[in-house]
DNA sequence: TAAACGTGTCAAGAAAGTGTCAAGAGAGTC
DNA sequence: GACTCTCTTGACACTTTCTTGACACGTTTA
């Protein structure tokens, strides 16, 4: 599956010139010259990027804060690219969490290997990924489709259970055990829980895509 | 004062030449032609060198092992310098935590250059800017935007922590452990300087911009 | 088809977590 | 030793989360 690359770059003929180039690699690249339209598509319309490519010298709004945004946002990795040789800025850019940084002019190819390297790293992330989600059990987060769920520490408990049981059906009170709830804990209190999570999960009770209700026994995850 | 570099070349007549070069510049330059020899000078030896010069065609030990057994060690820059032009291992260098990364052949002047750039880095890295803050570690002072904070011994200890783990939750028991706090401290007291570090930095509880309560988990840092 | 049972969700109260005050213990300084 | 600054902790108000009964509605069973 090729991979979407959001190039955010105000100079049109190099933007279209990496564009293509990144086409022909494989990515499938959008390029925008107005950090504003790129950081709507990104974060308001939710397209599904799987990393930016940012120039730091933008019309409007300065390349740092766009990275910081993003960051801020987003779980996204970040390559900025910047003509200022200026190596102070490198280690800014580094420690807004940008994860490569490429000294312009550079050489496409040199741009794709590093798109490669840098989304082989964050493929192996310390992260659970199932279906839509990417669950970092330390971390107590989830992301689905990139974007993070606001779950309370049992819905976690909950949901990571049922993921690691993904199509398995696991009974109220196995989930009741397994979370080390009371033993008189009520089934409606699970229920409840399942109820909470769906809401936030964007998932119907009727027609769940993830989270299904097995008829006198459960529930389970399908991915 | 002059800055000891560590040259792991083994051409010779190179070495050489680089080495006097270098001289030439004030730099205090050592050539080893057997990495194994040099790595004995830098880990056990504990020779105080500044920065690594290390060439990767190397006879009986990959380049790449040695960056890595070096970095793994020590935290000292290391210029990876190699006739493959090969940019995948340009890459792979890079992922290894090489500092800079040089052609073969290369100007001498060139690497001096760089050796001075990634010095000056490396002279101002024990200040770790991260977000509004810049933060000396040896001199436990922090500046906030340029504004010198006032923190505690252990308020400093708790906000470093959670500054190098930004972005993770770090429950209030991890915080006690990390801080060498003895095992029955109590939670309330890491409350306590969380808030003093809060009200220090300006960050209002109820809607913070930098230290977050993580419900039921802990707190994290968020740049 | 009706009775019995399972599930979804509301709403309210119980329970648990958090913020901060204030007091006292502890450490460091002169 | 007296002073000051720092650290710890209980107390209490407040917030968020958890639990549960209630009721509506859907499914199974006889």
């Amino acid at each position: 599956m090729s991979k979407k690359v959001l190039l955010i770059e105000d100079d049109l003929s190099l933007q279209e010139l990496i564009v293509s180039f990144l086409d022909l690699y494989g990515f499938e690249a959008v390029g925008y010259a107005d950090p504003k339209k790129a950081l709507e598509a990104l974060l308001e319309r939710r397209e599904p990027f799987d990393i930016v490519v940012l120039d730091l010298m933008l019309p409007g709004m300065d390349g740092f804060d766009v990275a910081k945004k993003i960051k801020s946002q987003l779980d996204i990795p970040i390559i900025i690219s910047s003509a200022r040789t200026d190596i102070g800025n490198k280690i800014y850019g580094y420690d807004l969490g940008a994860d490569d940084y490429l000294d312009k002019p550079y050489e496409p190819r040199e741009l794709v290997l590093r798109l490669e390297a840098i989304l082989r790293r964050y493929g192996r992330k310390n992260e659970l990924v199932v279906s839509d989600f990417a669950i970092d059990e330390a971390n107590h987060s989830i992301l689905m489709e990139g974007y993070p769920i606001d779950l309370t520490r049992i819905e976690f408990d909950i949901f990571l259970l049922l993921i690691k049981n993904r199509g398995k059906n696991l009974s109220r009170d196995q989930i009741i055990s397994s979370l080390g709830l009371g033993d008189e804990t009520k089934h409606r209190t699970i229920d409840m829980h399942i109820s909470n999570i769906r809401q936030k999960i964007g998932d119907d009770a009727k027609e769940p895509r993830y989270i299904k209700s097995v008829w006198g026994i459960g529930y389970k995850f399908t991915g």
